[in-house]
DNA sequence: ACTCTTCTTGACCTCGTGGTCAACTTGCTC
DNA sequence: GAGCAAGTTGACCACGAGGTCAAGAAGAGT
């Protein structure tokens, strides 16, 4: 590779870096180009794909923290604390910087890297629940699916409130923990719990709105 | 009006109602000349705006049933009953039915008609909940601004699990009612409420990903 | 049946996406 | 510093959205 590609091609993912964090994965390529300074032929050029530039720059930007959250919420003495804190501080992630918004909903299955981020998240989550669960914290009818989807409304509210009303989000987070507690919960859910292939189905659709 | 442009106008009032109740009041205006047989330049002829067709079609499309819910939630004699049927109801008019929740949503403003049954909606969710705050039934910080930023992200949520889960948006309802039981409140919320600019702002936004 | 007004049509315009490629420029090696 | 491979560029394509309008078709009145 000539100096100048490596250049362009630090250019790149640098912007693409920005970009995603301050819009999410669907910005536009040619977007990304032009604040990197570069042609948009460029970009096809050196990565071909907006999966590969994702694939490239997105670990640094949202699997370290999601990874951390999880550690930090399974260290927690108290099972309730330590889902409480996960769930809310996913969302505070995902209303940071849509990037992380994309990435747990799993969208571009075309990415590697992103798959392997989503199942993480999936298997941390898993665990945080059933330590809950098992503890008597958090009602047994809930499940992973429930939650990655409420992260996936979540992720969508936090960008339409993000301008107006910052902390609106955390309105929603609450109710949803108040409800999830052993101590609220009324009667058995009357509905069936999802399967994983049709959260990931759901969650494909809601990433498209972006 | 001549007698062709008279039956035209009727196709595409047919077409448009059926492709807002498929998918939403953002469906292409070229689609809904299309399904009604008819130019698309004849669309733009007749009505001229997307609002002007949302205006003819969508009062006996949403509005009636809206009303009802409404009627029928205060009818009953349970505060709490009453709320919870409401919000079960209308989340589940929105999972039928793409243009109920564009109309919830309260996007384009520019249509008179939409926004007089959002303010109906709006009026009529205030009246509910308060009931049910004053029973002592639903915990008191919760708002109808709240409420309507929940019935934003219903719709999304509905629409993303439509074909695979097509129940799986009445889950979170229920986490939701559970929350808001005065029994689960654990403490009032830390964020201040949403005021009603702050929700208009962000429900036109979250219409706006459809 | 003829005319005149109204209405319809579809080609065309702009915009904003994703994506390609021939012609040009530039770094690297000898 | 000359030549060549590597890299860059921006015009170009397709597509689908909203929207316009001159030309032609078709009601309606006489």
């Amino acid at each position: 590779m000539r100096a100048d590609a490596q250049r362009n091609a630090e250019k790149l993912r640098t912007a693409a870096a920005e970009l995603f964090q301050e819009r999410g994965l669907t910005v536009p390529l040619k977007e990304i180009a032009r604040r990197a300074g570069v042609s948009h032929g460029t970009l096809y050029n050196l990565f071909g794909t907006r999966e590969a530039l994702i694939d490239e720059v997105v670990a640094n930007l949202a699997a370290d923290r999601l990874d951390e959250t999880a550690e930090h919420a399974l260290a927690l003495q108290d099972a309730w604390e330590g889902f409480a804190y996960y769930v809310t501080r996913v969302c505070e992630l995902q209303a940071t910087g849509p990037a992380v918004a994309d990435v747990v909903s799993g969208r571009y299955p075309a990415s590697e890297c992103l798959m392997l981020i989503c199942t993480r998240v999936h298997g941390a989550a898993t665990q945080i629940i059933q330590r809950a669960q098992l503890a008597g914290a958090v009602r047994p009818d809930f499940t992973v699916e429930d939650l990655l989807l409420f992260f996936g409304t979540n992720t969508l509210l936090a960008r339409a409130t993000t301008d107006t009303a910052p902390q609106a989000w955390r309105r929603q987070v609450l109710y949803l923990l108040d409800g999830l507690s052993t101590k609220a919960a009324q009667e058995p859910l009357p509905v069936a719990p999802l399967t994983q292939h049709q959260m990931y189905d759901a969650l494909g659709k809601l990433a498209g709105m972006q």
